[in-house]
DNA sequence: AGTTTCGGTCTACAAGCGTTGACTGAAACT
DNA sequence: AGTTTCAGTCAACGCTTGTAGACCGAAACT
């Protein structure tokens, strides 16, 4: 037996997970709303009713999940970074793929991601040593957003390793620009 | 005085180069023909006519110019990658950032990029030592989509720096995957 | 000079979109 | 039992889009 209550819940479960699927797979225009509501065996008015709007429901689909806060020595904050990628690398996060899709053609997409890297990357900067943080910062921020692109979204030749064996190349960069040392000749 | 042939070839051209910017900007599905029609001083029949249809148009002005073959020592394969590198993080290659921008939601772009990419991977895989070549080449492959889409497509903050700040630290990273050397501790 | 070609403009169409509102039936309440 | 609420369905709207075709006028050819 299923309360109203349950029954809402459920079907705007469905939606959302229906929607985080389609937006992450195709982008935020070439996913109509009609396609969601089908999806989701529902109904587009349906949807309109529950989010508002397309773009209410993609805000909500779309979210990022913000990562824990980095502190601690430069080690530390190597091995966290490195976690916190290999994750990334691991799994397909379906609402982060979403955003990351659409942010390439929808301006307030992009405007998430960016605050989200954001975040992340003055918190790294603030902690590193040497003139070039920021730099560094950002050229983690960029290693990171193009593993992750080319892994699930571009779908790279040479990418579909396990995530251990590209962190076991990708790891070292990443401590190289948290540390500030050079390789060795 | 303005032959008619010398005309056609004009008008083409505005037409292309409008494209190319709309489409670097906005994207396939958010950039119409009106729109590039418009931009171009021209009208939405001229360029169906002249293109056959939208698809056409930017198969057309989405192209990919084709980096120069890497070839020689690891030492010089380096060098080779890092000025591929810094010159797509100077200007902004319209073309390609429109194939680019567009790739995330037009799956022919995104086989236009790959197929780009995994050429130059190719070529860098079969020249590399270890046994991990194909897994490094990959990996320079997404530093280098990372670093391009971060800095003309989503501006990420501290990768606005000129082209010599970035390369001087996103450089031996790339030395470090193409000779497969460590860090200093 | 007369005819053909062709660059350019304008209008129209069919399809697909987000969104709205009326309607139905069963659960929830009094 | 009677009334209210609300999940779900359906049909329609206004709009934008890519695309097609008719039309005009000047350059190019004979």
């Amino acid at each position: 037996m299923t309360t109203r209550l349950e029954q809402r819940r459920q079907t705007e479960d469905r939606i959302l997970t229906a929607a985080r699927r389609l937006f992450g797979e195709q982008g935020f225009d070439r996913t109509t709303i009609r396609a969601i509501a089908t999806a989701a065996g529902s109904d587009p008015g349906l949807v309109m009713r529950y989010f508002g709007s397309k773009e209410k429901l993609f805000a909500q689909a779309a979210a990022i999940p913000a990562d824990g806060p980095i502190d601690g020595t430069p080690d530390q904050i190597a091995r966290q970074l490195t976690e916190a990628l290999t994750s990334k690398l691991a799994d397909e996060p379906t609402a982060a793929l979403a955003a990351l899709r659409a942010m390439f053609s929808h301006p307030e997409a992009a405007d998430e991601v960016r605050t989200a890297m954001a975040a992340q990357q003055r918190q790294v900067a603030a902690l590193l040593p040497g003139e070039d943080a920021v730099l560094r910062s950002g050229v983690i921020g960029a290693l990171t957003l193009g593993l992750v692109i080319s892994r699930h979204l571009v779908r790279l030749d040479g990418l579909d390793a396990s995530p251990e064996e590209l962190m076991a190349v990708a790891g070292p960069l990443i401590d190289e620009l948290v540390t500030g040392s050079r390789p060795i000749e």
